[in-house]
DNA sequence: TAAACATTTAGATAGTTATCTAAATATCTA
DNA sequence: TAGATATTTAGATAACTATCTAAATGTTTA
């Protein structure tokens, strides 16, 4: 769950399009899929590396499984990115 | 020079490391490559990268070139991620 | 101008990843 | 409980990428 990671979850066009969609609101695998032309394999790949990253929740709910936008680990990257563009000084890379 | 491009490109911790050196000023290519253990090579298509994701520019001042951090991209970037904290609406993906 | 220096380009390789199909697991419902 | 539904896991493949060495290009200096 470190720097690195986050930005590689975030460097894939699917998993940013994953976030998109749930910033209206948590979804199931299923709801996810609707907007996507992949397999749900495919998906569940996408979903595993956001958890992995922090950047979404899962929850089970009976048959279903709810993912959720989780914006706390955005935090470390728009300081580092501000401190970027600031020029303040910033240890994490 | 689209959101996917600078994605990428912010998605390698060498380049991110990059960023943070300029941060301190323009730095020609063998200013940058003391910080790092791998060869001219490997660098120069680390910045082809950066340069083609429009977060550095870079000028030909005699036998050096010099490279400069270019802030402007960052704005889109961060602009996504307050939409997806902030929940507003936003276009890009 | 020849040699030295700075950087990039070409070509190769090993590791990573996005995707698929098929199979496994878990839950619900008839 | 058997079958249907939802999601994940396993295994395979093609594409991409970070790195290297070697060679090419461009610039300065002796």
């Amino acid at each position: 769950m470190g720097f690195q990671e986050s930005f590689k979850a975030l460097s894939d066009p699917t998993r940013r399009e994953i976030l998109n969609l749930l910033r209206a609101g948590s979804m199931s695998v299923g709801e996810i899929l609707e907007h996507f032309s992949i397999t749900g394999a495919s998906l569940s790949h996408h979903l595993s590396i956001l958890k992995h990253a922090g950047l979404i929740d899962d929850e089970k709910q009976g048959k279903y499984m709810i993912y959720t936008l989780n914006t706390t680990v955005l935090d470390d990257i728009l300081n580092w990115m501000m401190s970027l563009k600031g020029g303040e000084h910033h240890e994490e890379s």
